[in-house]
DNA sequence: CTCATCTATTGACATTCTTCGATGTATCGT
DNA sequence: ACGATACATCGAAGAATGTCAATAGATGAG
């Protein structure tokens, strides 16, 4: 007969779920609230759209996508995918006025954002 | 002829750089800093990831694979995929006891993760 | 050494992402 | 109404990603 291999102990935890050789505390986020962090996670994984959020930040007046165009080695519908992802996460906001369409960073999202690495991470 | 739209003016600020139709502020982040800053996102661009790196966050002792496993609806070799990407991004550490290997949270790394964040978008 | 256990890696497959060119839509000036 | 400009959307190609089954590597027991 062979022996299950010993496991040092560990020190308790609030919250235990019995592990395979051990007792470990489960995680405190949920799949549908993980799909979601991972999802502002997701529009922040992509060099272009790190500057693009980086530059609307610099700026406190809103940009039109002409200028932000001007700014990168992409063309305009590669900018306009970028930025419909950051909508769509409401890291910025978007506003016309006559043909140009203005994007300004949304302070409310953002702001929001260090609560989510908090949350998961216990900063 | 056609006349080119006339665009509103705009405040000044500072490190102007010429736009299509005004002026606006230059991204402060070069290509290289954006990409290592979104590689540190598309790592936690996976619910599997949050909830992983949550999980560990919750445990101060580090936590063996086999545990992780139990606790999440996939195989072995996906969680093990998995903290391998945390691993390269340095938001876990791995350490060997005998054939189980403990992974836990890296506050070093995670700890400065708010700073990207408030170079990224000036909070 | 040999076997059993725990974890990492590989190969394959489906899905998603990034980018582009082409086209559609909205708005303004004439 | 017409044409021009600014931006969004569509369709497609190539790259990257997530998952599993199968296999390989590492470690400890006997």
């Amino acid at each position: 007969m062979v022996m299950q291999a010993e496991r040092p102990a560990m020190t308790p935890t609030t919250a235990m779920t019995d592990g395979c050789c051990g007792t470990v505390a489960a995680p405190t986020i949920d799949d549908a609230q993980a799909r979601e962090y991972a999802g502002w996670f997701q529009a922040l994984a992509d060099p272009t759209r790190v500057r693009i959020l980086n530059l609307l930040a610099r700026n406190v007046e809103p940009v039109c996508v002409c200028d932000i165009v001007e700014q990168f080695p992409l063309k305009q519908p590669a900018i306009s995918h970028h930025l419909r992802i950051l909508r769509e996460t409401c890291f910025v906001t978007a506003e016309r006025r006559g043909t140009f369409m203005y994007y300004a960073i949304n302070r409310a999202c953002v702001d929001a954002f260090p609560d989510a690495a908090r949350r998961i991470m216990g900063l």
